[in-house]
DNA sequence: ACATTAATTTAGATATAACTTAAATATTAA
DNA sequence: TTAATATTTAAGTTATATCTAAATTAATGT
């Protein structure tokens, strides 16, 4: 039983590669979970359970279609981990000169 | 299929909430490590050993210093982490219009 | 109603993570 | 050289993660 934690945990969320592989999947659109389970090499539970972080992390959503539940991403929560990361653009700009700045998009 | 492990692992060296602290307090500047143990509620040894973590990951620089290990920020290590994250960009800029346009720096 | 399909949940096994205390290493100070 | 300081590493414990297989829920098809 993968217990994701009290707070919903974006950081935890996309430690896990396999997870962040179901994300990459559903960057190109959403999908019912058997198209998700066909691409990995564990079992259908397993995807289930991972999908269960994803969501209650907020960054996939279900909608349920008759027996389908089809999965599509919710990219507005990697805001947590954009903002936290963007803290050390100051650190990184100043050591990596123009790049830096260009990352930041100045 | 990304194999956890295969790199030294950014995602997971900030998944855990006091490693992510931890470069926070660099992110002001290098400190030894009895400095950053005395802002956590654990021993000497955990902060030691979320330091290795933070190192192996590329995240942290340690200079040893006389007997005092100084660790600094090492920010380029999060480019990893921002490049994934910014792959999402498109979609989110898609939904959110022109807030995600200005995260987009444009 | 019954079987089939799609997915979730539960239970239990095993692996990994995070912590503690104690021992080890290395540097400085007496 | 012995003691004190600063940190790491090792050993062992406990908690959490991830997986499989089996049970469960729910919708569809016959």
């Amino acid at each position: 039983m993968p217990e994701p934690g009290e707070t919903p945990d974006v950081f935890h969320a996309i430690a896990e590669p396999k997870r962040r592989h179901i994300l990459d999947l559903l960057l190109e659109g959403e999908r019912p979970v058997q198209a998700l389970v066909a691409e990995f090499d564990v079992s259908f539970a397993a995807i289930s359970q991972h999908l269960r972080v994803l969501r209650e992390a907020g960054l996939v959503a279900r909608r349920i279609d008759g027996r389908k539940h089809v999965y599509s991403a919710e990219p507005e929560a990697l805001d947590t981990v954009l903002e936290w990361t963007a803290r050390y653009r100051p650190l990184w700009r100043k050591r990596l000169g123009r790049l830096g700045r260009h990352l930041d998009g100045q």
